[in-house]
DNA sequence: TCGCAGGCCGAAA
DNA sequence: TTTCGGCCTGCG
């Protein structure tokens, strides 16, 4: 892969493994949007970066070569040998093999933690438009104005401290519905305990969902989203509902309860169970497998 | 209309 | 330990 700066962007020729669209729809992040020339526009660590791909080259624009090795080349994972980890997938099984070639350009972003913990607490019994305009929202109200692209203002995610000046209802007015209390609960916690998310990132998988999970508002299925997509969790296995539609079509019975198939797929995919997780996830949605 | 959506909480079995 | 009802909100 070639690297190179030039006018406010960053070029990226020869890439493997990367494609906007799989990337930004495989359910793992919520602040990225579609333009119109198929292009993404999204915010991320307080910046705003405009993803294109044509072919085997991928334009990242607003941006330079500082950051992007400072900050997008871990973000995007680009140290990873995703090419790998499809051929050890699609020995597994051929229903791995397809999906991991349906969504051959996946990669798990390295998010924050604490707006995954966040951004996940608002998904819970929800649908993706109002959870991404929720965390518009409090972006907006709470976070920093951080500029203009392409005639969008961008604001950045509320830090802690910004976000625990918001009531209740100051959070409720964002559209969050009755997790309200649950955000309002967590933030409180972490503000008080003066707690940073970010440290949960060096403890074992198995430490940092215990941690998680005495959030309010954090159950199994957010956990395991955080921790894979905040905190490098890749042993985990987020079962949501088209998770388990696409296990029950392919794997397990169909009376198998949710903790079941996850102990299942994290036996059967170990150390690739969130990549796992994430192909079958793209392929189930895409092709509206078990509806 | 009313069920339901990328679940969680608290109570009850 | 596992199951169940209720829940903001907006869409089909």
């Amino acid at each position: 892969m070639k690297v190179y700066e030039k006018n406010n962007s960053v070029i990226l020729e020869g890439i493997t493994d990367f494609d906007p669209k799989h990337i930004f729809e495989c359910g793992q992040c919520f602040r990225w949007h579609k333009q119109e020339d198929d292009s993404y526009t999204g915010v991320a660590k307080g910046k705003i970066l405009n993803v294109k791909r044509e072919g085997d080259t991928v334009y990242l624009n607003n941006t330079n070569l500082e950051d992007f090795n400072n900050i997008w080349f871990d973000y995007f994972d680009l140290g990873r040998d995703y090419t790998e980890i499809k051929n050890i997938l699609k020995g597994m099984d051929e229903y791995l093999d397809k999906a991991s070639d349906f969504g051959w350009g996946i990669r798990i972003l390295q998010q924050d933690g604490w707006e995954m913990l966040i951004s996940f607490i608002i998904s819970s019994n929800n649908r993706i438009p109002m959870i991404q305009k929720a965390i518009e929202n409090l972006s907006k109200k709470f976070g920093k104005y951080i500029g203009e692209y392409n005639g969008k203002e961008y604001y950045s995610f509320p830090t802690p401290e910004e976000l625990n000046k918001a009531s209740q209802e100051d959070i409720r007015a964002c559209q969050t519905g009755f997790r309200d209390k649950y955000i309002k609960s967590t933030t409180e916690s972490i503000v008080n305990n003066k707690d940073d998310v970010r440290r949960y990132i060096n403890l074992s998988t198995e430490e940092c969902l215990k941690e998680l999970l005495k959030f309010n508002g954090v159950g199994p299925k957010v956990g395991d989203c955080i921790a894979l997509f905040g905190m490098r969790k890749y042993d985990t296995f987020p079962v949501d509902v088209w998770v388990k539609r696409v296990m029950q079509e392919f794997y397990v019975n169909e009376d198998m309860s949710l903790p079941k198939i996850r102990a299942y797929a994290i036996d059967k995919f170990g150390d690739l169970a969130g990549f796992a997780q994430q192909y079958l996830f793209y392929y189930a949605r895409e092709l509206g497998i078990g509806r």
